[in-house]
DNA sequence: GATTAAATGCAAATCATTTGCAGAAAGGAT
DNA sequence: ATCCTTTCTGCAAATGATTTGCATTTAATC
């Protein structure tokens, strides 16, 4: 099944409506495959100049509440989105901006939390920073 | 030696001179020991009112740079500020709001990534979010 | 105390994000 | 297919956080 009918069957799922704008905007995500801002899935969207910024925003934050999409914030770059699929984390190169996906190291680590801190754990988020082999050699 | 005292010196380590608006900032951190907003640190600053908002901010960015104060963005709190001490990691209570610091569990980890990804690691953040015993209580 | 570069006060500007409201569109029922 | 209700979007304006320009003040050095 392609991609974009798995995400429009979440979002029924959730009861949320399948609009072309939303639509849309799930596309720029699938299609780039990397953590983006509002404004650039704003831009990135052609030949539907009548969507506006305040609809990906408005769209993001009820993706993001239903736990369709992550929100984070990298050192940089601000504010960027990303589709949640698997559970990963990040690695981000601190001259070109570059961003890798990379499994998470603590795929474990939740319960020895919980009994060390008696927390009750739901999620966790890991960036690391550092400069990729490119740009080290220049 | 007082802890203010030790501040005095990094800023002279590094240039930076020492202002009566610096320490204010400082002191405010060094008191609350948790990660705090900007807002908050100007809020707490008593009988300064000629002490602005925007200086509040132009040192926050300048220590930041400095590598004197670590830039956080915890999910339902936005951007806070944290003297950079012991390297360590927080778990945030997503009722109450609450931010523990806990050590860091992957001390080790960032020769593992370098191996695997060619990047010379530089810092690392990870943030836990759950419910504190407390809030779950009720 | 005089000198100079850096820092601050102040107000205004910028940038990202949110909001109110009227019209448009989606999904369910007929 | 049409009607109905609820949700969503366009639009413009508001908000909130953060930054900036410039004149004045201050810390550090001599």
């Amino acid at each position: 099944m392609q991609k974009l009918l798995v995400w429009e069957n979440k979002l029924r799922d959730k009861n949320i409506r399948v609009t072309s704008q939303r639509i849309a905007i799930i596309e720029v995500l699938l299609k780039e495959a990397i953590p983006l801002a509002a404004g650039d899935i704003f831009a990135k969207i052609k030949n539907r100049p009548e969507l506006k910024l305040s609809t990906v925003y408005r769209n993001l934050n009820l993706l993001v509440d239903e736990r369709l999409v992550r929100k984070l914030n990298f050192k940089g770059k601000g504010t960027v989105f990303e589709l949640l699929e698997d559970h990963h984390q990040h690695l981000i190169c601190l001259e070109c901006g570059d961003v890798k996906s990379i499994q998470c190291p603590l795929q474990n680590y939740e319960e020895e939390l919980h009994n060390d801190t008696g927390y009750e754990l739901y999620d966790h988020n890991i960036e690391f920073y550092g400069v990729c082999p490119a740009c080290k050699n220049s």
